[in-house]
DNA sequence: ATCACGTGTAATATAATTATTACATGTGAT
DNA sequence: ATCACATGTAATAATTATATTACACGTGAT
């Protein structure tokens, strides 16, 4: 298993591509930095990222569309209602022949084209 | 050199979404995977793909900022302009390290955030 | 001179992403 | 009961990305 995430690995091209996309934005790789560092609930990693809770949520759900982060709901002892984001494992490797390989599968479809 | 791109590491966190940016969509990947087999020149290339010219020079455009790609300009002997794409050479190594470094160098600005 | 086949790009429309604002709910402490 | 601090999300605005249409120009062959 070379490319994977998440303990499943990646061979549909459309997951090749949420993760591409779900790192395709700064504010998403500084959430992957922080979570790297240990898991956080939403309210302060909204404060270490520097974005409003509106924003992370849209951020965190790129994230955990591509199965890159994950998420659990606890109650503190405090009896406060917390969320949990933290990052799952996962290891890709891009090259020629791992995009080539990707591409076999993706078909362009009749945009009745000319030019 | 680990992660590298068109003989040039990356470094800049820039370059990287430059990068994950230009991965993030089928038509491109699917440049990639024709280009792999040898260099076209855009109009084949936008049959080969089945996208319309202008459309596929707005995604070759991400794909060479992104420096995956370069082109150069030919005659050919029937006295054609012709423009060719060819792939660079490229590797990533994608994993919870490597993008722990890279947001290190990521600040996000002042929202004026409240909530 | 018209056709087939290259090049390039400006203007526009459509769709998706990103960001903001304004809410609502619940708990425990003052 | 009001505050501080969690949760969540709907509605909207602003900005980018994607896609289309319609041009223009050049060469060589019919």
């Amino acid at each position: 298993m070379k490319n994977f995430v998440g303990n499943l690995s990646l061979n549909k091209y459309e997951d090749y591509v949420s993760v591409f996309d779900a790192l395709s934005h700064p504010v998403r790789i500084k959430i992957i930095g922080i979570l790297a560092e240990g898991r956080q609930y939403v309210s302060e990693l909204a404060r270490l990222v520097n974005v409003s809770r509106p924003l992370l949520y849209m951020h965190l759900k790129k994230l955990e569309t591509a199965r890159l982060v994950k998420s659990t709901m606890e109650i503190s002892e405090n009896g406060k209602a917390m969320k949990f984001y933290s990052l799952e494992d996962f290891g890709l490797e891009i090259n020629k022949d791992t995009l080539s390989e990707l591409s076999k599968s993706i078909v362009i479809e009749n945009p009745e084209n000319g030019s």
